[in-house]
DNA sequence: CTCTAAGAGATTTTT
DNA sequence: TCTCTTAGAG
């Protein structure tokens, strides 16, 4: 046992004995947040009564989810196996599973992901004859999630003002009308689901209540409202509610979090244990203080400041670049010499705003023959071929799931056209029944190419009754044509590949303990029944995307979003691209509190970096095909200016490279000049105005005394002025 | 059904 | 500029 509590410091060891009350750990990057959280549960176990059956944590990611339980695995001789670990989509779907007769659902419902959901919406978009320019699908999809984290169902929904809200609003309640009947779930549905669940079941919710004494939450900064609302309504009276969180790496607004609900639970709860996490073990002195003088620009914080007790150091390398495409190369010039001093490949990470980003940096690095793995992407449970694979699975689990039925009725092709299809969903709709329902009543000479149909699928289902799941698998994806239809196929070699792929994601499925128990039922309730395997992998495919089905591969440099670095670290870490406009991004600087979240974002990105860190921004940058002139970002000017060493000299571009050679800004310039000998400025040319400040010259507009000069002033944005009038001197 | 052309859109992302 | 989606022709 004093094993468990040794070389925590104070803080931690505060935090990870706490009574059982509720608690707020304001935890800061790199300050052993997992660990807290892992050894608490431990720790209660260990010395408190609780058993695991007692524990319920949430995290965000599989991936977090799975590591909380391999961490806490090595720290119990204890199984883990009756404590909920998961995500907050896992975990309801368990709960959903269970009792899903008192949730009003299939025991199979199917899980919708994004890309299914958005099919969906353009379904029922179609059905109501809505005009998607009008009514583009997106944002009707966006809008149906966002009325479901606030935990709206349509009639809840306050009544638009615009016309797009309240044609919105019938679109939601048909959606959902057509959700129930097809018995099927989007994400948020899962939430939305079974916080109804608890809510209107009280027998269910004071049981859960009961047992589930201490309830611990990751990130709880990224929640949103309703997954706040779920979390107050599963804390009992006896519960303790152990929230681990930080604001200050609060960048998910966009996707409905919620920030605010640390302040609630603060209040709401009135929690009288707040510990902060400030002693960070990850970083140098340098990178903590260029990260606590940024993030003391936003105003709205709950307040934290990291140290360390390592030393102070190296400088942060600071770079200025005059294209992208010299940055791009610096960097893979730079990444050369750290292999030189002996950096792992892996443990270097590029890091970008945005994915369109990468490609310069990819094409430097490329050309330099330095290995490097970009994350973000298609994953495995997203890719097209293993969509189709899976709709053949889940017409056998649940054939009444149209979203399934319309995307492989004609894939491979059996002739069965649009103008089939179309039929089909008439009669369907017009009798209130599901397609496979209709199809299989369905006359005339589309009726026979559809009951072909029917009839592989039902034969699929006969002939893979009672077979282990992975032999299910490899069956349907023979027998319903997709291997021989993509093995004919030019480029359909990987296709191949990732569909026995499958396969094998099926056996280890079947294989990994921890997803059986996952999704096996306890005995919570009289209708509690085992839940079939197919359903379980099914639900499992939908719920986690695959990311670590892709082979990790070799020692090679890491580009990503600074948003999926969260909760990353690497020895050297680049950020790239600090201009304004881009980082912050120029979209953010209109949104309420964007700009704040831009700067918890650049927070994010500085914290990563354990060693090293370079900072680098390009005066010019081709973006959307045409060169755009920027400054550099604010952010740069709110690190401490003694502790930057900005390099000089250029990368030297290499002439040998045609793809080089075109991003070489001259000839543009000289274009500009030739136009025009008389303009006072360069395009590019940074110019001081009295009243705007600095900024860079983009473009003239018109001819004469009319003439416009077009000037980038960096965070006052984009200004036109008359040439003749606008007092600019250069800079 | 497959191929080509034209058009729109182009932060950030997990489940 | 590039990429993805969709519409229309063959």
């Amino acid at each position: 046992m004093p094993s468990l509590l040794d070389n925590l410091n104070p803080e931690q060891l505060q935090a990870v004995t706490l009574p059982s009350q509720h608690a707020l750990i304001l935890a800061g990057a790199g300050s052993g947040k997992t660990r807290v959280l892992t050894t608490r549960i431990a720790w209660l176990i260990h010395t408190g009564n609780v058993s695991p059956a007692g524990v319920l944590a949430v995290t965000f990611t599989n991936k977090a989810a799975k590591e909380m339980l391999t961490r806490i695995s090595a720290m119990l001789p204890v199984s883990t196996r009756g404590m909920w670990i998961g995500t907050f989509h896992g975990l309801c779907n368990r709960m959903l599973r269970a009792h899903h007769r008192d949730a009003g659902l299939p025991q199979s419902f199917q899980i919708l992901d994004s890309q299914d959901q958005l099919a969906f919406v353009k379904r029922v978009l179609k059905a109501m004859n809505v005009d998607e320019n009008r009514f583009p699908p997106r944002q009707v999809q966006w809008f149906i999630n966002d009325q479901k984290e606030e935990g709206l169902r349509p009639n809840e929904v306050a009544p638009g003002r615009d016309e797009f809200n309240r044609r919105a609003r019938e679109i939601y309640a048909a959606y959902d009308e057509q959700t129930r009947k097809e018995g099927v779930a989007d994400f948020p549905e899962l939430l939305l689901r079974c916080y109804e669940l608890l809510q209107r079941n009280e027998v269910l919710r004071t049981h859960y209540q009961a047992r589930f004494r201490h309830i611990l939450v990751d990130e709880f900064q990224d929640t949103n409202r309703l997954q706040y609302k779920w979390l107050k309504l599963l804390a009992g009276p006896e519960s303790a509610l152990f929230a681990v969180g930080d604001d200050d790496q609060s960048i998910y607004r966009f996707r409905g979090a919620n920030v605010g609900n640390m302040a609630d639970f603060e209040r709401e709860f009135k929690v009288a244990n707040v510990i902060r996490l400030e002693q960070n073990y990850r970083s140098h002195g340098n990178i903590l203080n260029a990260a606590n003088a940024l993030i003391s620009h936003n105003r709205r914080r709950l307040g934290k400041n990291l140290w360390t007790a390592a030393g102070e150091g190296e400088p942060l390398r600071v770079y200025e670049a005059q294209t992208d495409g010299y940055e791009a190369n610096w960097i893979a010039e730079e990444v050369q010499a750290l292999a030189r001093e002996g950096f792992a490949r892996r443990e270097i990470a590029v890091l970008y705003r945005s994915n369109a980003q990468s490609r310069v940096i990819e094409h430097a690095l490329f050309s330099a023959r330095i290995p490097y793995r970009v994350y973000g992407g298609l994953r495995f449970f997203e890719r097209q071929e293993v969509k189709h694979a899976l709709a053949y699975l889940r017409l056998l689990a649940s054939p009444d799931d149209d979203t399934s039925f319309l995307r492989v009725v004609n894939f491979p092709a059996r002739g069965i056209g649009a103008r089939s299809v179309e039929a089909l969903q008439d009669a369907a709709q017009s009798r209130g029944v599901s397609l496979w329902k209709a199809a299989a009543e369905l006359g005339g000479k589309s009726g026979a190419a559809v009951g072909a149909f029917v009839r592989l699928v039902t034969t699929l289902g006969e002939s893979t009754q009672g077979l282990p799941l992975p032999e299910v698998v490899e069956h349907v994806i023979d027998a319903s044509g997709l291997v021989a239809h993509y093995q004919a196929e030019r480029d359909g070699a990987d296709r191949v590949e990732n569909l026995g792929e499958l396969v094998n994601a099926a056996a280890a499925f079947e294989q990994d303990d921890a997803s059986v128990a996952q999704f096996a039922n306890d005995a919570t309730g009289a209708d509690a029944a085992p839940l079939n395997r197919l359903d379980a992998f099914l639900a499992h495919a939908a719920l986690e995307s695959g990311e670590g089905q892709a082979a990790e591969g070799a020692d090679a440099v890491q580009l990503m979003t600074v948003h999926s670095a969260k909760g990353l670290e690497f020895h050297v870490v680049f950020i790239s691209g600090l201009e304004e406009g881009l980082f912050p991004h120029e979209q953010s600087v209109t949104e309420d509190d964007g700009l704040e979240e831009e700067r918890r974002l650049m927070y994010v990105a500085l914290t990563r970096a354990r060693t090293r860190l370079y900072l680098s921004y390009a005066r010019s940058r081709l973006l959307h095909g045409q060169t755009r002139y920027g400054l550099a970002s604010r952010f740069l000017d709110e690190l401490p200016k003694e502790i930057l060493k900005w390099l000089s000299s250029p990368a030297r571009p290499r002439l040998d490279d045609k793809a080089w050679r075109a991003e070489e800004p001259l000839p543009r310039l000289k274009m500009a000049k030739s136009r025009a000998e008389a303009l006072p400025f360069r395009i590019g040319q940074s110019v001081v105005h009295p009243k705007f400040g600095e900024g860079v010259v983009i473009e003239y507009i018109g001819q004469g005394p009319q003439m416009q000069v077009h000037i980038n002033f960096g965070r006052l944005g984009l200004k036109r002025l008359m040439l003749e009038q606008a007092p600019l001197t250069p800079a």
